[in-house]
Parts: structure tokens; C-alpha cells; sequence
DNA sequence: TCTGGGGTCCTAGGACCC
DNA sequence: TCTGGGGTCCTAGGACCC
């Protein structure tokens, strides 16, 4: 049997990641309603859940709901180094490792089977190491594709493990409500159930061109294929972020000028300095928008080239912000935020553990490279930065 | 459901070039 | 006066995810 029919890639899920990273660290909170966040809610423990409290609810609502829960501020530095240990874990496990947030990942361990064993055995495997190494309960979906393994987990959650074999997809897929689909939002699951479709079976007996008439080309032919769970996309190792961005919301206002100034400066002096942190630069500022009836809107600047430094970021910052004054005036501003995107544009960062020509490891490095990035006119002169017409590798301003 | 902060991907139109 | 096709880049907005 080829490998490709064999249910081969792992979702893995942190449960109410947040929330169970304060349940470990203080005791105290076990087996009760916590809430993370304070204005709004960030996480919500199962306790919590069951209670009808979910993220992005606002404080008061969470806190009516459940009177009892105890509500405690966000420790971003204890949530990333809690990631940075499991996903640890993930790599050990198998290389073909794709993070998608700071509490999930694709793991492809297709390649495992003769080593190591099927893949429900490394998936029970990963969640007791996880737990016993890092203290936190962990939900893995198997499936043959990466949709169907996300669905799976988010079908076995919390603390749990559901493999679907290839023979079972559709029997375990169709019977589904659509909103389980990954990419299935409130607009869209409210145009299928205008027409009476509430499961994902319903959506497969429809045609293509009549998904395509209802929800526009590219969510049409998208929610057929995922509705036959027809997904080829493979798990994509060392995938990169390709923007950056802070933002801040400003209560209902008037808010001066000067204000507003002093803000988009704060948030651009934060995105440049962890675009530098990170080594890495942008070219388009995008200076992004929400207004007191919670419309948006978002303006954009490209740049002649990439930077990580604060004066040109705020430079163009500034002047989104001056052309869209007037609106601001008239709608009210309620949040400004900033983006930086076309990360590392026309240059690729490269970090190599040497400074001399290395001999045969360069060359090894110039193959990953072209391998990863595609790159056509990549020389070993041109990574050492010698020789007629290259440049060297360019540095982060 | 009265809304924080961080992201991704897709679409569509206009400018511009060959 | 009427009238190409293809490709890339940029901007703006929308939907969705955690």
C-alpha cells in the first residue's frame, strides 16, 4: 500500500493552552473555573467552558456567567517558554514539524512507522511525554490529511485522541455540522444554512458550480474539496511568519492628534524592535483602523526597500495616518494598529555557524537554500559576499 | 456575541510594462 | 476611431483562525 493512504499526519492541540499553563503553575486553581484576561477573555479553563465562557468574550459577560471563576492576568513569558518546551517535544518526535500558532502544529510521521511504530502509538506516545515533561494536557487528531487530522482533534478535545483511519473519513466527516470545518466562519455557515445545509454531508451532495454561484470561486471550490476531503496539501516544515504587527484599542474617545501620534509611535517603536530581535525586515506599513460603530479599515504603504528601523516605519506610519485624519474625525476612532509585511523582501536572512569559508558545508547550505526558497542565482561566492556581481547576504538595518 | 491582540489567505481593481 | 493579451505590483477590504 502506498504511503500517501495511510492516516500519517498528527494535529496536536494544547486544551485552553493559557488556561492550563496557570492550573499547572498554581495549584490552587485545579479543578476550578479560570479565566485569563481581564477587559476580555484570552482563555478559558474547561471549567470555565462549561460554563458557557469562551475567548474573545467580553470580561463582564465571562464573569456573570460564572461569578466563581477566578480571573488572572496573562504571563505571555510562561506561555512561550511552555510552547518552546512541547514544540521541543514535536521535533523530537518527527522533523517534519509545521507550527500553526503558539499551541498547535502539524507533525508528518509517515516516516516512522518501520522505526518507531503506527502512528496511534506515537500519538499516544506524544501526548503522555507532553504531559509528563511539560505538565499539560495535549489532543491529537491522525488522518491522512492535515484538514481532517485539525478536524479530528478539534472533534476529541479536550485531553483526547481520535484517529480516523482512510476507510472511515467520510463516514466520520459527513455527519459533522459545516461550522467544524476548518475555514467554515459565521458568514459562511450563515449562507449554507439559508439554503438548509447544516452538515458537511449536505454540502457534499452539491456541485461544484453550485458552491461556486453561492459563496464566490476560490470558499467554493475551497468547501467542495474539504467536503469530499479532498486536501493535498503537505506538512510544510520551517515556515516563517510574513508579517508583524501591534495594535491597541483606545476606548470611545475623542482622541487629539497628539494622542493618537504618541500611540502610533509606541506601537511602530514595538513592531521594529521585534522585527529586529527577530533579524528580520518589511517593506509595506500597513496602518490598520476600527471606529466606534466597529467598522475597519486599513491603509497601506509599500517601500522602496526593506527596513527594520523605527524612522522610515514611522515616516510612512505617519503619513497613512494624516491622509485618513479626516475619517478619523468623523467616525471616531476606537483602535489603531500597525503592520509590517513583505517581511525580508528581496533579500532571505540566512544564519550560518561559521565566518570562514567553510569548504563542503557551504555547499551543503547553498543546496538548502535553493531547495527552500527556490533561489536560481545562489552562489557559494554570493553567500561570502565575493566576487564580480553578488552581494552579499544583507543584514536587518 | 457589544468585541483584545496577534496572525493568515483570498479577491478585485488599477497602474504599469512588454 | 477602435482596440490585444499577459504579467507583476500595489492597495483595500473581507473572512477566518487562535
Amino acid at each position: 500500500m502506498p504511503v500517501s493512504t495511510d492516516a500519517t499526519i498528527l494535529h496536536a492541540d494544547l486544551d485552553a493552552f493559557y488556561a492550563s499553563v496557570e492550573q499547572r503553575d498554581d495549584p490552587r486553581l485545579r479543578g476550578r473555573p479560570v479565566i485569563v484576561g481581564g477587559g476580555v477573555v484570552l482563555a478559558a479553563s474547561y471549567e470555565a467552558k462549561a460554563r458557557g465562557v469562551h475567548s474573545a468574550m467580553g470580561g463582564r459577560q465571562a464573569r456573570r456567567l460564572c461569578p466563581d471563576a477566578v480571573v488572572v492576568p496573562p504571563r505571555m513569558a510562561a506561555y512561550t517558554a511552555a510552547s518552546r518546551a512541547v514544540f521541543e517535544i514535536f521535533r523530537r518526535t518527527t522533523p517534519l514539524v509545521e507550527g500553526l500558532s503558539i499551541d498547535e502544529a502539524f507533525l508528518d510521521v509517515g516516516g516512522l512507522r518501520r522505526l518507531v511504530g503506527p502512528p496511534a502509538d506515537i500519538a499516544a506516545t506524544l501526548r503522555r511525554t507532553v504531559r509528563e515533561q511539560v505538565g499539560l494536557p495535549i489532543t491529537v487528531g491522525v488522518a491522512r490529511t492535515k484538514f481532517l487530522a485539525k478536524v479530528a482533534s478539534g472533534v476529541a478535545k479536550p485531553d483526547g485522541l481520535l484517529v480516523v483511519p482512510p476507510q472511515r473519513e467520510l463516514a466520520f466527516l459527513h455527519p459533522l455540522p459545516v461550522e467544524r470545518l476548518w475555514g467554515v466562519g459565521p458568514v459562511t455557515a450563515a449562507k449554507l444554512r439559508e439554503r438548509g445545509l447544516r452538515t458537511v454531508g449536505q454540502v457534499a451532495r452539491l456541485d461544484e458550480p453550485t458552491l461556486v454561484s453561492l459563496l464566490g470561486a476560490g470558499s467554493g471550490r475551497h468547501l467542495h474539496a474539504l467536503a469530499h476531503n479532498r486536501d493535498p496539501r503537505a506538512v510544510q516544515v520551517g515556515r516563517r511568519r510574513s508579517s508583524m504587527g501591534a495594535q491597541h484599542a483606545l476606548g470611545a474617545g475623542p482622541h487629539s492628534p497628539d494622542t493618537l501620534d504618541a500611540v502610533l509611535a509606541g506601537l511602530v517603536d514595538r513592531v521594529a524592535g521585534r522585527l529586529r530581535a527577530a533579524r528580520r525586515t518589511g517593506r509595506t506599513v500597513t496602518l490598520r483602523l476600527r471606529f466606534g460603530d466597529y467598522t475597519r479599515a486599513t491603509r497601506a504603504h509599500t517601500l522602496g526597500r526593506a527596513t527594520a528601523q523605527t524612522g522610515p516605519l514611522l515616516g510612512a506610519a505617519r503619513a497613512l495616518l494624516r491622509a485618513a485624519r479626516p475619517e478619523l474625525v468623523d467616525r471616531g476612532v476606537t483602535l489603531i494598529g500597525v503592520a509590517v509585511g513583505n517581511l525580508d523582501d528581496g533579500h532571505v536572512q540566512l544564519t550560518l555557524p561559521f565566518t570562514r569559508d567553510p569548504g563542503p558545508d557551504l555547499d551543503a547550505a547553498v543546496d538548502q537554500v535553493r531547495d527552500r526558497f527556490g533561489a536560481t542565482a545562489l552562489t557559494r561566492a554570493a553567500l561570502l559576499g565575493r566576487g564580480p556581481g553578488t552581494e552579499a547576504p544583507r543584514l536587518p538595518d
